[in-house]
DNA sequence: TAAATTCCACGTCAGGACAG
DNA sequence: CTGTCCTGACGTGGAATTTA
């Protein structure tokens, strides 16, 4: 299991709706103290404390598995207090603040119960993904049947128009097809009384009636999914970047202090 | 400036994961 | 087993950018 913790001084903040921590997070409206997001699924956790109190340029990474490091953008550090009950990460407890200047301060890393189950996409999951390049999965390109707006538009789909013993879908111009507007297909039956009034057959019009509203639904369900699905997944690859980031220097903070101290053991050696 | 290209967000489908 | 959720893949349209 892998923690992140990231902090940034961005004013960008989380954008969407659906993790209630990260409602907390944008709570503060700016003049709050620093709120932190707890994300994890599967074996990760992904945090981002929103500095809203003072501007700390500061970027974190936890991981469970290894020293984790706070380190800051400017080399200065300041203490970053957590709101009771927004927070933390697992579990290693002697973590440490790393600065560029090279001092380091313990961190006492804690739990909590209740933020977790929220979003993020498993990186584990993802890595598998992308190294999983051969399987099967890839693909049932040339045998997926096409879309319901490609059929349609096939059929000049759009708007019911009345032809002679059927009902049509027709296509409207320049106007989004209706694909709800009949489930299953473009054309039902129908029979004309003699008050001109159309009837469909009873037990098939209930029936449609249903698929078409439960397919409703279900696609409704599915856009809004999808939209998440998609607002989360961004939101990941931005945390990866910004970890990316703060990977980054620390990689420059450690040379530095490589050389520093390289430097002052040739100094010592040669006196 | 119009055409071509790239980028981005969206809706939909399919299929896996998971809970009940 | 069934229903629901999540997410990769695909196709599409519109905005932005580049090119001739």
């Amino acid at each position: 299991m892998e923690s992140i913790v990231e902090e940034n001084g961005s004013s960008e903040p989380l954008s969407g709706s659906n993790s209630q921590s990260q409602q907390s997070s944008e709570s503060g409206g700016g003049n709050g103290p620093t709120t932190a997001v707890l994300t994890s699924s599967g074996g990760t956790n992904i945090v981002q404390i929103i500095p809203t109190q003072s501007t700390i340029q500061a970027q974190s990474v936890i991981q469970q598995n290894q020293q984790s490091v706070i380190q800051t953008a400017t080399g200065n550090l300041q203490p970053v207090t957590l709101p009771k009950g927004v927070l933390l990460v697992s579990s290693k407890p002697n973590s440490v603040i790393h600065t560029t200047q090279g001092s380091l301060q313990a961190v006492q890393i804690k739990q909590e119960s209740n933020l977790g189950g929220n979003v993020m996409t498993d990186t584990n999951s993802e890595d598998s993904q992308s190294d999983d390049d051969t399987s099967p999965k890839k693909r049932r390109d040339l045998t997926r049947r096409p879309s319901y707006r490609k059929i349609l538009n096939d059929l000049g789909g759009g708007e019911i128009v009345l032809s002679s013993g059927t009902l049509q879908l027709a296509n409207a111009q320049g106007e989004p097809p209706a694909l709800h507007t009949i489930s299953g297909g473009g054309v039902v039956q129908y029979t004309q009384g003699q008050d001109g009034q159309i009837y469909v057959p009873l037990g098939g019009n209930v029936q449609l009636e249903d698929q078409s509203r439960k397919r409703e639904m279900r696609l409704l369900k599915n856009r809004e999914a999808a939209r998440e699905c998609r607002r989360k997944k961004k939101e990941y690859i931005k945390c990866l970047e910004n970890r990316v980031a703060v990977l980054e220097n620390q990689n420059k903070a450690l040379i530095e202090e490589l050389k520093s101290l390289k430097e002052l053991y040739c100094q010592q050696k040669s006196d």
